[in-house]
DNA sequence: ATTGCATTTAGCTGGATGACTAAATATAAG
DNA sequence: CTTATATTTAGTCATCCAGCTAAATGCAAT
């Protein structure tokens, strides 16, 4: 029981959540580059919040997409309730208004655009 | 935001939460008792879980009672969601059995007893 | 005042954990 | 097949923290 609670205590696996409750899902790379923490790091913090129940992962090729589980009906009242709270949070919104400039201009997006405006050499 | 959740993530801290919402009021001798560690480190859990704003204390002679501080609405609710995610626990439920036998013999009452009922000499 | 008990504070220690880098694995693209 | 990139795993290190004991504080009863 408190090991959900301990889940949600460090501070960037609780940015993780906040940031899915925003965007649905992210990828690795994404996290990782959010939090502005190593890849390996991102990826430990996603591996125990799955451990924890709290999101799944997807993988898509070479990417590892991860979204909250929403299998649980109490854990989805509980995030409701954090969602809650996150919108009376003024420096955590702060903080997830910068996720949308990493969203926005992702890996896989960067290498789409590459790869389709080859020709022109426009980028980001 | 999450410090809520890591005051809550420690195994002992969401015991004494755990007892709170059983009992509404505990002294540190009586929780110190219950959780099985020493009486300085009940203590110190108990102010944590203060500066969480998750309990308050009364002080009463030479004893400090603690309960759930019930000031803010939206961990009131919380609250509620933890108080029916332990009536889904089995182990905690046990755990909280355990409750019963240190708060019917009690330091406090053990003294009053002893006091009232000194002539007859009979204790628990 | 002195003694005794409840609690807190101070100081210490071992274990847990979050961070990193480097290496391993997996997949896509050339 | 080779190279490049994303992710995970392994290993290391520094820090945090929960526990302890001992000492200090606060209160009440003798």
């Amino acid at each position: 029981m408190n090991n959900l609670f301990r889940a949600l205590g460090d501070r960037n696996r609780f940015r993780i959540v906040a940031s899915l409750l925003k965007r649905k899902e992210l990828c690795v790379c994404q996290i990782h580059e959010w939090l502005g923490v190593s890849g390996a790091t991102a990826s430990n913090h996603l591996n125990a919040l799955g451990k924890a129940k709290i999101v799944k992962s997807r993988k898509d090729g070479r990417w590892v997409h991860y979204s909250l589980d929403q299998k649980d009906d109490d854990l989805n009242i509980l995030m409701k309730w954090i969602e809650r709270k996150i919108s009376e949070d003024s420096e955590l919104l702060e903080d997830l208004k910068r996720l949308d400039k990493v969203t926005s201009c992702t890996p896989i997006e960067l290498r789409n655009r590459q790869r389709e405006k080859q020709a022109t050499l426009s980028c980001c």
